[in-house]
DNA sequence: GCAAAAGTGTTACGCGTACACCCATGG
DNA sequence: CCATGGGTGTACGCGTAACACTTTTGC
């Protein structure tokens, strides 16, 4: 079966870049390329458009089929489109990003046989098409989006201490914090509760647990 | 001559908000549409992507078409892609907007018969698919610009006073500014420099004229 | 009792904001 | 000389940034 039309037509594809902070890094998720062009190198996973699907729609679907994981935030990052960029056929790619807590981080994450890995964003491995660039776009995005919204809550499990948050927005900042004036700050925004519990990790003060009156929301602030 | 595909491909235009600040106003361009769906009525400028066109040079030349100017400041904005936006067949719009200073407006914008018209942004009528929510967007990021950027320099000729350069950030940010601050702010930036002459315009103290240091590029501030 | 991380207030400085009068020109 | 808009300085208050010690726990 053909498709056809009076002018020529381009593909459209989305490629998400995934992130989360493992091992007080900030970590991407690329998949390995099973067929050529760039045979064997690593990519961000995402896939065509269907015909009659959403966009968002399309980047989510991408999304669920890598991680196994529904309903993170997901945020359209920019749309590439050099005519040249893919040596098959002209494609143009809708990038998102997203951001998944380490708690939902799966075992073996991907769905099918596709080898799939997490890379620390300073240790990237040789990237295929330009999606280098898609990377550099994020990184600066979600560092902007770290000096005002509450973006980092993302990378956290419902319940958090406030040593933690503190460091997500560090390692997103790329710079150290101190922590008094973190922790007026972030109290100042009236987004937290205690939940009365605390967590116990080491022979030390145990640290209180937190968690984000609107968890679902990335607001903005200041 | 008709272009076969495996997958059904979606078409991919550029759509372009090109604003510019006339009477005190902030004014978006629009050109009515000829043929159906929503004949008649007002659209954005814009059209499809060439096959072997990068889509920003997509966009310029789209912007030049309907303005007859070229080396504006645009920047793409955001992609709609909603399956169904519209009628005929799938078609997914890379947004961009364009600043134009008030010097370079053409006495008839568009270079072939269409009507084309400036309308001020809150006097907008009724347009075409979802080209509503596109300007929508196009505000909120000018007005977001306004504050943290330079924005404001791509709205005025080379040479320009200090009432005016106010004058713009005022309609952008929709709000009058204190003038002793705005200057001192403006001028804590150092990006401007005194041409040395002033603009006389009525029977009072004449007005030193100043250049953007940098004029092509849009500086973020603060 | 000791090591290790959690928790907690105060001070100083700079920036943003509020505010009123003189200046230069054309008619 | 008068109307019109251009141009200028200061004082106050708030918010950001710097900074050190006590608390609680596990071993």
């Amino acid at each position: 079966m053909q498709y056809c039309y009076q002018y020529p037509h381009p593909a459209v594809t989305t490629d998400i870049v995934v992130f989360t902070i493992q091992n007080q890094q900030l970590d991407a998720l690329f998949v390995r390329r099973r067929n050529a062009p760039h045979q064997g190198q690593w990519a961000l996973p995402g896939g065509f458009v269907d015909i009659d699907e959403d966009i968002d729609t399309c980047a989510q679907r991408e999304l669920f089929e890598e991680t196994n994981v529904s309903n993170l935030y997901l945020e359209q990052l920019y749309t590439f489109g050099q005519h040249n960029r893919d040596p098959r056929e002209r494609v143009i790619t809708v990038a998102y990003y997203a951001l998944i807590p380490r708690d939902r981080l799966q075992p073996k994450a991907g769905s099918d046989a596709q080898e799939v890995n997490w890379f620390p964003i300073n240790q990237l491995p040789e990237l295929a098409f330009d999606h280098d660039l898609i990377i550099k776009k994020a990184l600066e995005r979600i560092a902007a989006k770290a000096h005002y919204s509450t973006i980092a809550f993302q990378f956290l499990p419902p319940e958090f201490t406030l040593p933690e948050l503190q460091e997500v927005y560090q390692i997103l900042r790329n710079e150290t914090l101190d922590k008094r004036n973190f922790r007026k700050w972030i109290q100042s925004l009236d987004c937290l509760e205690e939940t009365g519990d605390v967590r116990r990790n080491g022979s030390h003060r145990p640290a209180k647990l937190y968690r984000a009156k609107h968890p679902d929301v990335v607001e903005i602030i200041k």
